[in-house]
DNA sequence: CCGAATTTTCAAAATTTATTGAAAGTATAT
DNA sequence: ATATACTTTCAATAAATTTTGAAAATTCGG
């Protein structure tokens, strides 16, 4: 397989994976790009590479920044900004996770808390089930949230090698 | 907080955290209505308690069912199916990991290991950045994909206590 | 086998989300 | 200060997704 080819099913495929975990397809694709040029590229180079328009452009960079994933890149002696990727897979991913961990989990964990303290007679089946259901959740998030904080911290070789060890 | 008001709010916003995971609101509801029901209800249950039409509920039970979140349930000298959903909200999580696994993150993999062999001279620098971001993926998506298996089989007891010793 | 109850399908409509592009805004060099 | 290069905004439009509901298919008791 050509580069350009390979270039352009990996640039496609990951839009496609995006929109699976509530990313747009753009904002993935601009990533992906990023992530296999070895330069920082400028606004026009990533329309015309990805055939999509400057407006379009322009609001999904600015959201991969808010993302972290993305940096505004300044060239001496030009005047055009410039955009690049971070490429340490691992990083990455903390980041992700670091986001919609505050974004997501958080948030669902705060109305948890709220719903458990349902007023009601816990021999009603309706309420037991409720309030049994809302715990559950509530305990396994709470587990999730710390772990994940933990992951946020580590080193990806401590991590890997940690987490296999751990689960042979 | 009444009852009512709380699993309207439960209902809800499990709805949006749906949409944040590729899973459509409706689908992400009926699955929260379920899981806060004691009893198995029927399609008619289900569409009156969320106010949504008979298609829609038929097509979005039938997808939790592809999941393996819900099940049917047929109830002796009843002719109308109901249905129920799995209350144990770590065999949920579980259920839900193997199938995202297999949906997307093995295809995924598949994938990378076809762009890997990229044809051209890694002295390249465009060659050389989109091998190492491939590889780099596939490196982390593999163990990812090792860790899953295990966790996929591991207790809840077990994987919690042990997760939060090792991260301690 | 018939007919009523129930489930499933799917084309059309509604809704939601993403994209465009032109206009407005900003920064910089001279 | 002005012209120019570049960035951002946002109302209009397009595209994608979800929902509806009526018709078709299926199931099951008698």
């Amino acid at each position: 397989m050509k580069l350009t080819e390979a270039k352009q099913q990996f640039i496609s495929s990951w839009g496609a994976f995006g929109t699976h975990w509530g990313i747009n397809r753009t904002m993935a694709q601009i990533h992906a790009l990023l992530l296999i040029s070895p330069d920082p590229l400028t606004q026009d180079d990533i329309m015309e590479e990805l055939n999509i328009s400057r407006g379009n452009t322009n609001m999904n960079i600015r959201e991969l920044i808010n993302w972290g994933l993305v940096e505004r890149v300044l060239l001496s002696g030009e005047r055009k900004e410039y955009f690049t990727a971070e490429k340490d897979i691992w990083k990455v991913v903390k980041q992700i996770v670091k986001e919609r961990k505050k974004r997501e989990l958080e948030p669902m964990l705060q109305l948890l808390d709220k719903l458990e303290e349902v007023e009601g007679d816990k021999r009603d089946k309706h309420v037991k089930t409720f309030v049994d259901t809302v715990s559950g959740i509530k305990k396994l998030g709470k587990q999730a949230d710390k772990t994940l904080d933990v992951m946020i911290r580590a080193e990806e070789t401590w991590f890997v090698g940690n987490l296999l060890k751990m689960f042979k």
